[in-house]
DNA sequence: CTATTATTAGAGTATATACTCTACTCAGTC
DNA sequence: GACTGAGTAGAGTATATACTCTAATAATAG
């Protein structure tokens, strides 16, 4: 694997890991046992490297978000859609974490994240609109949607920021696959009140298989 | 006015201004026109300058979220309710910008940052079961309540952090108020679903008021 | 084999940051 | 009028951070 790829990886595996504001060039230069130098041969700045990483989360995204137009969506697609952003949304989580202190440093960023935003959802939007086709969801005014959308992309976005807050210690031990998910259950229950009759109960079903186990985990994890 | 007190109100404005990160002690006392040396005499460390604000944080909001229990509530409680969470969170908006960092530096902070959290999620979901008993509402069960509360929870922490990052440019310029009550709006399309057809028309109208003017504005507002 | 280019090491730098230390002032008090 | 102690100034420190520079080595092309 190339130098320039090592960097890339270890510093989204730091960046998520101790957050990006912890981890310093140095810090990956160290961790890949190369030389600060040659950090520097690969990347101009740590806001290139950011910078990149993001290119890299957004491809990602857009991949999921992909929505087809010659059938209609079914359950299955869109129980895709939210297992597949809470994955890009983990496997980038440091992103949003600093994201407005990122995207004060790099205007770039901030204008490409704009549009990632805007194209996120506008994709909710016609997720909707389609699920609406299908009969999934009652169909709803144009307006509504757009709102919902925000809605739920700002549940999707902090979701993982809220865990890590409302939990115990300090670092990522506490989040298991079973609280990330837990989002997913948030979501469906911003949906519920939509749902098709001949519908409801499968989504519910779904929703169900999301329930965290315990009703409310307020105690710190770590044993 | 007392220097202590001087700095924790420069300190307060400075972090909400430009970011808890970009904000040094230094900076600080520049600012007052003190002594760096002076700002240590009254606070060890930067933390704990931190810590103070945020307790007046908590102090404002426990005040704005307490729940009479000789009355139902009335719709204009709910408004008022959700007023004053956005004012209050614009106040100290600093914090939930670098809540994961700040939480990470000081375990104190963690730990009565997550008691806040419940403290709030609790007296959402009471406010939900008297604007249930008071037949604003719909009855819902326990739990939907939960899920429901900690939805409006995501949605209200971040609805400034939303704007700042959607917006254009830098920095607070394109922050106005109808921005910033844009986020009743969200809140309020959330519990649209929920409302008895008694109180529907009235919530609604209310609901408007808080409508943004332009769809979705999605340029940047500077001139 | 040679010339050129890509890659790397590693010491070094300028700046910033959180914080300390010493000394001074000045209001009140015995 | 000496004494005390809260309050303040301001220079100073240890450390870190992002980044640079030079020189060496590996890879590759002609």
């Amino acid at each position: 694997m190339k130098t320039r790829d090592k960097i890339l990886l270890a510093s989204l595996e730091l960046f998520n890991e101790r957050g990006e504001r912890n981890t310093t060039t140095n810090h990956i230069a160290a961790h890949l046992a190369i030389s600060p130098g040659n950090l520097y041969y690969h990347f101009r700045n740590k806001s290139d490297i950011i910078y990149e990483i993001f290119q890299e989360y957004e491809k990602l995204v857009d991949y999921y978000l992909v929505i087809p137009d010659d059938r209609p969506l079914t359950v299955a697609d869109m129980t895709f859609y939210l297992e597949s952003v809470f994955d890009g949304l983990w496997s980038y989580r440091f992103f949003h974490r600093d994201l407005e202190y990122l995207l004060d440093c790099d205007p770039r960023l901030r204008s490409d994240y704009r549009d990632f935003t805007n194209r996120c959802l506008a994709a909710m939007k016609t997720i909707f609109e389609k699920l609406a086709e299908a009969g999934i969801v009652q169909e709803q005014p144009e307006e509504l949607r757009e709102v919902m959308a925000l809605n739920i992309w700002l549940v999707v976005t902090n979701w993982m920021a809220f865990l890590k807050t409302a939990h115990g210690s300090t670092g990522d031990e506490g989040l298991s696959l079973t609280a990330l998910k837990q989002g997913i259950y948030q979501v469906l229950t911003l949906e519920m009140p939509y749902l098709m009759p001949e519908y409801r109960d499968e989504v519910l079903a779904i929703r169900e298989k999301y329930r965290p186990v315990l009703p409310e985990q307020r105690d710190s994890v770590v044993a």
